[in-house]
DNA sequence: ATACTAATATCA
DNA sequence: GATATTAGTATG
C-alpha cells in the first residue's frame, strides 16, 4: 500500500492523507473522498504510513497531471505570494497522459514532451521587416531576457510575429500576454494572418466548451501560439521557447485576488525555469523592469509625426479646452479626450500651484474623509484636521473634486451642439461586442469624439485622431501610492501616443505640474532615470513591499488582530513596519479593514517574517499596486 | 475550502 | 422551545 499526501484543488484546506494500492506518481489529478463528497486533489509526495489515523483510499486517477515544472512554479507562486500550493496548482491547466494506461511514466517535464513536427514544412509565414525592426529582432534573439523599450507606433508586434515564427520553426510554442480581455480580438486578427490555427486566443471569460476545443488544439500539437490575458501562461503548451509580455507596465498583470501573483514577475520565473525566452515590451516601461533587465531599443516611429504638446489649467472642462475641441471637429477631425477613472477618494489640491496636500512622513497625498472630517494618509494611517490653505504657495481654499465622464460629454454637448460623442468607459463598456461597435462607430467616422477613462490607454490603434485632452492628471499625481508619478507619466504619453499616427496632433494636457511632465515628453527614459533616484531606499525596486490586510466582522477584534500582528513584526529587525491602521476602504462586505505595510531591503527575510505571522482571517499581498 | 458541530441570537 | 444565524474546528 501506498500512501500520499494529497490538496485539495482550489481550497487552503491543508495537506491531507490517502492511500493507494497502485503507485501513483507526484503531480497526479485524483478523485478523494473527504466527508461525504468526492474532491479533486493534487498528488503532492509519497510519505510512510500515517500512525495517528487510517487514510482513506484514493477513488480514482485521471488522465491528466501536472508537470514537474508547473509543480515547482506553484510551490514558488504559494510561498511566495502566500496561497496554499491548492490554490497556486489550481492556476495551472494540467497536461494529459498520452497513453491512458501509460505505466508510471513520471510526471513528465514540459520539455520532455518532444513535439511531433506537426507538417510544418516551408517554414512559418513572417512579416517583413523594416531596418530598425531587423536589428531590434537580432538583439532580442541574443538575450534570454529582455525589456524591449518601443515607442508607440514603431511597430513592435511584427518583431513579435518574427519572433513567434522563429520559435515554429524551431519547433517551439510561444506565450504572448496582453494586459486587456478587450485587447484580444484585435491581436487575434493580426496574428491569424500569419500562424492561422496555430494560434488560439485564451482568457478566463472563454466559455467552457471553447476552453476544450483550444486545450484539444494544445494537447494534440496543433496550437503552437497561445495570446490572451495572464491566465495565457498557465496553459499546457509543451516545449515553451518564448513568453512575450507586451505593456509589461500595465498593473492588470498583478492578480486582485488570491493568488495574488504578477503575470510579468511569473513571466520571468517561468521563463527561466523552462528555458524560454522572456520578452517584457512597453513604449513606457516600469520603473522596476527599467532597472532590473536588459533593455533593447525600437525608438524610431513607424510613421514619424510631429506632436504639439500644451499645458492647460484648471480642473475641469475649461472655456479654452472646448475650444479646442470645437476647432478639432469644425475641421473635420476626430478628437479624444480622457479623464481619470473612478477613484474612491478625493484629494485636497492647490489650483494655484497644482500641488497635493502630502502626508509628512510619506510623501504620498492625504486622502479626504468627508464623512470623518479629516485627512488621512493610506499608508501610515497618519490623520489630521482638514486644511483650507495651500502649504506651498498659500492659496486657498483648496479643491477637491473632480469630474467624470457622463458630466463631461452633456458638458461639451452643450456648447457644440452638432458633435457626435462616444463614451467609452467601465459604465458603458461591459461587453466585448459593446467595446467592439464602440471603436467601430469611432473608426467609420459616425462619431466625432472617443470620451473616456484608463481603458482608453490601453493600446488599442485608433485611426487619425488629431486632438487628445488628457484631463486630472493632477489627480493622478496626488494619488496615494509611491508610483503616482510614474502612473501619470505612462499614462499621458500612452494616451498621447494614441494621437497623431497618421498626421500632426495636438495633445493637451490639464496640469499645473507642468515642469514635472515636460522635460519627460520626448524623452521617456530621463524620466525613467530621474524616478529611479526619487524612490530610492524607499520603495521598489530598491526595497520589496508587503501588505497585510485583516478583515473581521467585529471592528475589535479586526483592531485587535493589528495590534498583535505589528507587535510580532517588531521582532524582525530587518523588516520596516511602515505603517498600519484602518484600511482607505474601512468596511467592505460588513468586514472591518486593517491594513500593515510592511518594506525590506531584503525577500527572505520579509517572507520569513510574513510567513511566521501568516493565519487565517488575514490576507497577504506581496508586491502590492494597489492601496485601497 | 468546506462540512460538520457547538454556541448564540431570534422569534413566536 | 424550536429554529435561524454565527463562530469554531477538523478534515486523512
Amino acid at each position: 500500500m501506498y500512501y500520499y499526501e494529497v490538496v485539495l484543488q482550489r481550497s487552503s484546506a491543508p495537506k491531507l492523507t490517502y492511500r493507494s494500492a497502485e503507485k501513483l506518481s507526484v503531480g497526479s489529478i485524483v478523485d478523494v473522498p473527504l466527508k461525504s463528497t468526492l474532491k479533486k486533489a493534487m498528488i503532492i509526495e509519497e510519505v510512510a504510513k500515517p500512525e495517528t489515523f487510517d487514510a482513506d483510499e484514493i477513488e480514482s486517477v485521471s488522465e491528466f497531471y501536472y508537470s514537474e515544472k508547473q509543480m515547482e512554479t506553484a510551490r514558488f507562486i504559494a510561498e511566495y505570494y502566500f496561497s496554499s500550493l491548492g490554490e497556486a496548482l489550481s492556476l495551472f491547466v494540467p497536461y494529459r497522459r498520452l497513453e491512458p494506461h501509460s505505466p508510471d511514466s513520471t510526471s513528465g517535464t514540459m520539455q520532455e514532451h518532444k513535439e511531433s513536427d506537426n507538417g510544418v514544412g516551408v517554414g512559418a509565414l513572417r512579416p517583413v521587416l523594416t531596418p530598425d525592426q531587423q536589428k531590434t529582432y537580432g538583439q532580442l534573439l541574443q538575450k534570454d531576457r529582455v525589456l524591449l523599450f518601443g515607442v508607440t507606433g514603431s511597430g513592435k508586434t511584427e518583431i513579435f510575429i518574427t519572433l513567434m515564427a522563429t520559435m515554429l520553426d524551431e519547433g517551439k510554442t510561444s506565450v504572448f500576454l496582453m494586459p486587456e480581455i478587450s485587447l484580444t480580438p484585435q491581436m487575434e486578427k493580426r496574428l491569424k494572418v500569419y500562424f492561422g490555427d496555430q494560434v488560439a486566443m485564451w482568457h478566463s471569460k472563454l466559455t467552457r466548451k471553447k476552453k476544450e476545443q483550444i486545450l484539444e488544439g494544445i494537447y494534440s500539437g496543433e496550437v503552437r501560439i497561445v495570446a490572451g490575458a495572464r491566465s495565457s501562461l498557465f496553459v499546457p503548451l509543451k516545449n515553451l521557447g518564448l513568453i512575450i509580455v507586451d505593456e509589461e507596465h500595465d498593473d492588470s498583470y498583478k492578480a486582485m485576488t488570491r493568488p495574488r501573483y504578477h503575470a510579468r514577475d511569473v513571466a520571468v520565473l517561468m521563463g527561466e525555469k523552462l528555458g524560454a525566452k522572456v520578452v517584457l515590451a512597453s513604449a513606457t516601461p516600469s520603473v522596476a523592469s527599467w532597472y532590473k533587465y536588459d533593455v533593447v531599443k525600437l525608438s524610431k516611429p513607424y510613421i514619424e509625426t510631429v506632436k504639439k504638446y500644451r499645458f492647460v489649467g484648471g480642473t475641469s472642462l475649461t472655456p479654452e479646452m472646448i475650444n479646442e475641441i470645437r476647432n478639432n471637429f469644425e475641421a473635420g477631425n476626430q478628437g479624444l479626450v480622457f479623464l481619470p477613472t473612478r477613484g474612491n477618494f478625493k484629494y485636497l489640491y492647490c489650483e494655484s500651484c497644482g500641488k497635493t496636500h502630502l502626508c509628512p512622513f510619506c510623501s504620498v497625498g492625504m486622502a479626504l474623509h468627508r464623512y470623518h472630517r479629516h485627512l488621512k494618509c493610506h499608508y501610515c494611517g497618519y490623520t489630521e484636521a482638514i486644511v483650507d490653505t495651500c502649504g506651498y504657495c498659500g492659496h486657498h481654499p483648496l479643491k477637491s473634486e473632480r469630474m467624470g465622464t457622463v458630466e463631461a460629454i452633456e458638458m461639451i454637448e452643450e456648447q457644440i451642439p452638432d458633435i457626435r460623442i462616444e463614451q467609452f468607459d467601465k459604465d458603458s463598456i461591459t461587453s466585448n461586442k459593446k467595446l467592439k461597435d464602440a471603436l467601430g462607430r469611432f473608426e467609420s467616422g459616425e462619431r466625432d469624439l472617443l470620451l473616456g477613462t484608463q481603458m482608453l490607454s490601453k493600446g488599442h490603434d485608433y485611426a487619425a485622431i488629431t486632438l487628445s485632452v488628457i484631463m486630472g492628471l493632477d489627480y493622478i499625481l496626488g494619488l496615494a501610492d509611491y508610483r503616482a508619478r510614474e502612473r501619470a507619466m505612462s499614462l499621458l504619453v500612452q494616451i498621447a501616443g494614441r494621437s497623431g499616427r497618421a498626421r500632426e496632433a495636438s495633445v493637451i494636457i490639464q496640469s499645473n505640474n507642468r515642469e514635472m511632465f515636460l522635460p519627460y515628453l520626448e524623452d521617456y527614459e530621463a524620466f525613467l532615470r530621474d524616478e529611479l533616484e526619487f524612490v530610492r531606499d524607499l520603495y521598489p525596486p530598491y526595497v520589496s513591499l508587503a501588505r497585510i490586510l485583516i478583515a473581521e466582522k467585529k471592528q475589535e477584534k479586526a483592531e485587535a488582530l493589528t495590534a498583535d500582528i505589528v507587535e510580532k513584526l517588531r521582532y524582525f529587525d530587518e523588516v520596516d513596519i511602515v505603517g498600519y491602521g484602518k484600511a482607505p476602504v474601512e468596511r467592505i462586505a460588513n468586514k472591518y479593514r486593517y491594513t500593515v505595510l510592511l518594506r525590506s531591503k531584503k525577500k527572505i527575510p520579509l517572507l520569513k517574517a510574513l510567513h511566521s505571522i501568516n493565519q487565517r482571517g488575514i490576507e497577504i499581498d506581496m508586491d502590492p499596486v494597489e492601496f485601497s
